[in-house]
DNA sequence: AGACTAATTATTGTACACAATTTGAATGCG
DNA sequence: CGCATTCAAATTGTGTACAATAATTAGTCT
């Protein structure tokens, strides 16, 4: 399926989360439609589409604008992604499969070769094996539902976590937390499973950005 | 703003709220578009929104069809809204101002004279009341994006939720653990707050009904 | 009769034209 | 000079026509 909608929603969504947009700025539906090669029709689909999936906001009979964060937001959306894998780590612990967690074991073992190689493409490999991991997990949880929204809040992580760069120390550090929520759901402690989920998280989010967490 | 894509968005979303419109059941967008007394071109787009908003689903080139939700999806969607409203709960715990908390008090007393009174309105009071006081406990919690997020899932509650028919009794049970959970908040006992809440919408959803909670 | 295929019909998807609204500049006035 | 007003240009919103795709019926062959 290569509709016109679809072509339309991937550019744009590519250019917004390659930075080319910046906050705030406005999005003209006839430059889009031009270099898109699409009608307006299907730009304009595409744009409703990105309004509810927090990419832009859309203010009627104005246009639509890049979203831009606050610092408030940005910590909100942690906060309740935190929430929501942690009970996607729970619902693991209790339902993960023996396949499931060899699968989490072999990307966590990709994920310590990334830090020590320390490759040019190191933070690209991280980003896409880091999202794999999740994603695992997601599928282990055995909830069709929670993966698709929260799938939702991951892609909108990739937009603020832009600035974030990565040391191969800060990569061992986070995946010695996903060795450990495996090892939790592998002792089919749910809770366990859950509160490192949740801290693991909101480091990602910087939020104890501050010093008093390793 | 009376768009004629706003008229459609809240047209069809009534009906599928009244229940007008079975799960599974194509809704045409020619015909939508005489009942609602637009051209099709503001159907496509509020069917797009609805479809996002998980109302209904779209199948390319096939139309939109009214979602069918599983027994699994619904516990799902519950299990997340206790994560996010526990969420919210514990934040209104650390900032809930006085204004807010007599807010919630005043509704708590209200939502006691409704269960007391018994009225033929009694259910739909309810609905209105109960939502209300979750409103104001979003508000409590002064984080924008968690209260617009939330919204998403309570409005689809109320679709799921349409079978529920609650009994004075029900509400006086309900209402006890909104006063619980407004004592934690007043007591800034954030924790308390989340775990009342998550307990709250589980057994809303009906998580609980084998009978070994109250 | 049953099943496969072809043609017909209905429905969705896209483009385009026009209407409604907003933006921005030019003009007039205090 | 500053500020409000008016008018022109640009942009979004909606209706409609046509193209592409799917559903349905009719027809043919075994």
């Amino acid at each position: 399926m290569s509709g016109a909608s679809e072509i339309a929603y991937k550019e744009i969504r590519a250019r917004l989360l390659s930075g080319e947009f910046k906050p705030g700025q406005k999005l003209s539906e006839s430059d889009l439609s031009e270099d898109c090669g699409v009608s307006r029709t299907p730009v304009r689909e595409a744009l409703r589409r990105l309004a509810l999936e927090y990419f832009v906001r859309i203010e009627p009979n104005r246009g639509a604008f890049v979203i831009d964060w606050s610092r408030e937001d940005i910590e909100d959306m942690f906060e309740m992604r935190s929430m929501l894998e942690g009970l996607a780590a729970r619902k693991a612990a209790e339902r993960a499969s023996e396949y499931h967690q060899k699968k989490m074991a072999q990307i966590i073992e990709k994920l310590d070769e990334i830090a020590d190689l320390n490759a040019p493409s190191m933070r690209a490999d991280f980003v896409e094996e880091n999202r794999n991991f999740h994603d695992a997990l997601f599928e282990a949880s055995g909830s069709r539902k929670l993966m698709e929204i929260i799938a939702r809040f991951v892609e909108q992580a990739i937009v603020v976590r832009t600035a974030s760069d990565f040391t191969p120390d800060d990569v061992r550090s986070s995946n010695q937390y996903h060795k450990d929520i495996l090892s939790a759901i592998r002792a089919k402690n749910g809770m366990l499973a859950e509160n490192l989920m949740r801290v693991h998280i909101l480091k990602a989010g910087g939020r104890y950005q501050d010093g008093h967490m390793t």
